[in-house]
Order: C-alpha cells, then sequence, then structure tokens
DNA sequence: GTCTATATGCAGATAGAC
DNA sequence: GTCTATCTGCATATAGAC
C-alpha cells in the first residue's frame, strides 16, 4: 500500500466522520500515521485532499447503485432488491449519508459538478413502471415520487439518528439497531402496499 | 428590540445557514449591525451563543408539532393534517431541516440534553392507531415505523435537495419546486395507502 | 519521501477607553 | 453598553535539513 493510498483512507475516515471543517490535518495526519507536512507533499492543500476523497467515495458508491437497478426485472422486484441493498449498504458505512448531506448542503456546486458524469439509469425504471400501470397492476406514480420516498425512508432515519433514538427509543443504541433491521421488511411492504391496485 | 434579541436574530440565521462550525462570529456581528466584542460581552462564548440559539429554536418547534398531534381525533385525519402542516412549516424555514440533522450529529449529548424536557404525546397517537387496527380498518403498523416513514419522506428531500435537484431536475430550483407542491398530496396518498386494509 | 521547525493567517476572546 | 485595539491560540501551509 502506498503512502497515497494510506493517507486517502485515513482523510477519508476523518472527514467522513467530522465532515470537512471539523476535520484537522493533524489528525488525519495521526490516523495515517505519518507527519503533517507529508498530507501538503502528497494532496498540497485540504481543499484538494478533500475533493480527492470526495470522488473516490463517489467512484465506489454509484456503481453499486447501478448495479441493483439494472438486476430487476419487474417493479415489484425492484422495490424489493433496491430496498434490500440499499439498507446493507449502509450498514458498512454508517456515517457517509450524513457526511454526504452535510457536504452537499455546504458546497452544493462542487457536487454538481462531480455527478455530472454519471447519470443513473432511470428510463429502465420509467418504462417497469409505465408497464405495470397500463397492465393495470400499480396506481399512477411518477418514477421520482416512488424514488424519493424509498430513498428517504431508508436514508432519513440513519441521518437523523440521535434524535430518532432519542425521541423514540431513550437513547438505547440496541432498540435502535434493532429498528432498522425491521424497517427492511416494513418498508417494503409499505412502498408494495402503497402503489398496489386494491382489488375490489 | 434589546440588543440581545438583535444579537440571537442575527446568530440564529448565520448558524442555521451555515452550522456552528462554518458561522464565524465577526459574520454574526455584522449581521447585528454591532461589534464583535458585543457579542462575547452578552453571551460570554460561541458555544454559549450557539446553545442559547438552538434552544430558542426548538422552543419554536416543539409546540407546533404537539398542536398538529392533538388536533387530530383519527389515524386518517392525523396523517393528512401532520403531512399537510409539517409541509407548510419546512417552507417557512427551509435550511433549519440540515441545521438540526448536522447540528445532532456533531454532537449529540447536546440534543439529548436539550430534548430531555418535552415529551411527544406518542401515547395518543398509539391508541388512535391501535382502535383502528382492532376495528380492521388499517394494517398492523408500530406507530414509530408509521412517524419515521412520514417525517422521513417530507424532510429528507429537503435536507437532501441539493443532490436531488441536480440528478431529477437538472439543478432547476423551479422543477424543485413544483415537485415539493406534489409531494404534499403524493405523500399523504402514499402513506394511506400504504396503511389501509384492502378489501377483497 | 519524510521529517522538524517555522511562518502566516485567522478566529475567538479580552482589556480598556468612552 | 458599545466601541477600538490587542492578545492568544490554533490550523493550514511552507522552508529546509536529512
Amino acid at each position: 500500500m502506498t503512502t497515497e493510498e494510506i493517507i486517502l483512507q485515513a482523510a477519508s475516515k476523518i472527514f467522513i466522520l467530522k465532515g470537512m471543517e471539523g476535520s484537522r490535518m493533524q489528525e488525519i495526519a495521526d490516523e495515517a500515521g505519518i507527519n503533517k507536512a507529508l498530507l501538503h507533499y502528497y494532496f498540497r492543500s485540504k481543499e484538494n485532499l478533500f475533493d480527492r476523497v470526495f470522488m473516490e467515495i463517489k467512484n465506489r458508491l454509484i456503481p453499486k447503485v447501478h448495479l441493483s437497478i439494472e438486476k430487476s426485472d419487474g417493479i415489484r422486484a425492484f422495490v424489493t432488491m433496491f430496498i434490500s441493498e440499499y439498507i446493507d449498504l449502509i450498514k458498512e458505512i454508517p456515517y457517509l449519508p450524513q457526511f454526504f448531506i452535510h457536504e452537499i448542503n455546504r458546497d452544493p456546486s462542487k457536487i454538481i459538478k462531480i455527478l455530472q458524469s454519471g447519470e443513473l439509469p432511470f428510463t429502465k425504471m420509467q418504462s417497469m413502471i409505465d408497464a405495470d400501470i397500463s397492465a393495470g397492476k400499480i396506481k399512477p406514480i411518477k418514477i421520482e415520487h416512488l424514488m424519493v420516498n424509498m430513498v428517504s425512508m431508508i436514508l432519513f432515519p440513519i441521518v437523523a439518528r440521535p434524535i430518532i433514538e432519542s425521541i423514540l427509543f431513550g437513547n438505547d443504541p440496541q432498540q435502535f439497531s434493532l429498528f432498522l433491521d425491521e424497517r427492511k421488511s416494513v418498508v417494503t411492504d409499505f412502498v408494495l402496499q402503497a402503489i398496489e391496485i386494491k382489488n375490489i
């Protein structure tokens, strides 16, 4: 592992935990087991280092989302798989959603530039949905609302964790963890029920 | 209006926009039209000023949430009213959700202390839901999941605005604004459909 | 490439005049 | 109470030895 990779990994950890403004170059250097000056030797500035970290994270995530979309053949399969895979993904990287949300609000233009490159395959999803709608299987709903609803119900509890844990579970992390486990099936059922045509 | 109130109002604006770490005392002083030293005269430290602002915001918001819960008599009315009022509330204070999310993750213990005081009337909601469940009107669902689902679908799009605006709407604020307007009825329908028993 | 030492700049906080 | 001027400390960044 090269020094550059060691630095990027350390910086990634600290930045994700504390954000750009909350992180200190000293802390990143300590985490990497090297000297502060070396950070500047490799990346010139904090801003530069941050941008590189942000880009690397984005490049690791986007393919995963693509994959879960491409794999499914109908809207029901898509909803089930999407929710399941998204929740699994977040368990691996629990602080990433907060980090992303904060940084895109702190400097939206940066995100806009970084996201320009890869577009998500919405056309495929849209056609899946339209097929099921015209077949009378599901209620008419715009793909934008459906996607935002699903992503919201998955990500928001993670992002708002401290407040939910406090209000609903008396600051008991175990109870919150169980709550998250339940949500995989709860949210899936919730979404499927919401979009299905009711047989009268 | 006293100087203290002017300071609090200015600090509130800056802190909400930029967060605790992203805000500068100089900027708050400029916003208030006074000198930096006066901030310290009134509030001794930045930390202190921030805590006061945070407390004031909390005291302004909690009663609103209580009210919308107390007013409704059944679960359908509650869902409809809750979503509607929450979305209206956010339109007035569009940066507040991000601010809250960031600060509770930056220093969760602070929130825990501040939130200790007032509890939300969950018992009333729970009994409303239980009544409708045993009457066979709605599907069994835990109040925790229902509440989190609703709040998520309302707040997350605001919190993730830049990324949604970028991916879904090509960075067109007007399209995003229309999208938010649609959500009042879309989310209400979505939730009601999801919890209703289907007549076969 | 990696280090120690140092410069530079800025933000929070204080002293003291009015 | 409100100001100007100043202190102090810290974080980013650079210089220069090895």
